[in-house]
DNA sequence: TTATATGATAACATATTTGTTATCGTTAGT
DNA sequence: ACTAACGATAACAAATATGTTATCATATAA
């Protein structure tokens, strides 16, 4: 009986999570992490962006540990100060 | 005194919406315009989609009527069948 | 050690979205 | 006239996100 131990076996086994929505939740890792990154990329903590944002440092911080799916609404709010937007590409655009 | 009258002139009211709440505005209409767009343009029909996407119908007509924000969630589900998916972009990437 | 700032989180209230089921008015086709 | 499919919407329940306030553990600096 195989034991899952890492995150990515986890995230690959059919039995507990369906491709559609392993999908999702990489899209979601990929899209927060952009977000935390450009958010420290420009030295600013939580509190600071919740200023500048409007959003509460509690939501920021339960998007950024992927605790809530935001409203595209909050994303855009949170984005905004950091010089970024929300677009709609093909999905066959490779990155 | 003057009357607002169009839809542009209203949006355009700073007494009425703020310079950022326009902003958002904006952004979702250009948001679900093209997810509108692309569904049609599949000659896929809202009942079609529900289908395909696992978001009902009804749920799918608000969010294309814009009674409701969507969540990235969400909008993914609609969007995956759609043959798109959503981007954080540098705003000064220019369209 | 003390002070300060950080991200995470608890607890609860509030707001909003989504599901569910059904139906409406309209349009297109027969 | 009748039927079928469409998007929109009503009404309500259920799920989820967000606001609010406070606190925690940790790291960093004085």
């Amino acid at each position: 009986m195989k034991q899952v131990k890492t995150f990515s076996e986890y995230m690959n086994d059919e039995e507990r999570v369906s491709p559609a929505e392993r999908e999702k939740i990489n899209f979601e890792i990929e899209l927060i992490g952009k977000m935390v990154e450009a958010r420290e990329q420009k030295g600013l903590s939580q509190r600071e962006l919740a200023r500048l944002s409007g959003v509460k440092q509690p939501a920021i911080a339960r998007l950024e540990s992927m605790k809530t799916t935001p409203q595209i609404d909050t994303l855009f709010k949170v984005l905004n100060p950091l010089g970024y937007t929300i677009s709609i590409v093909p999905i066959n655009a490779k990155k």
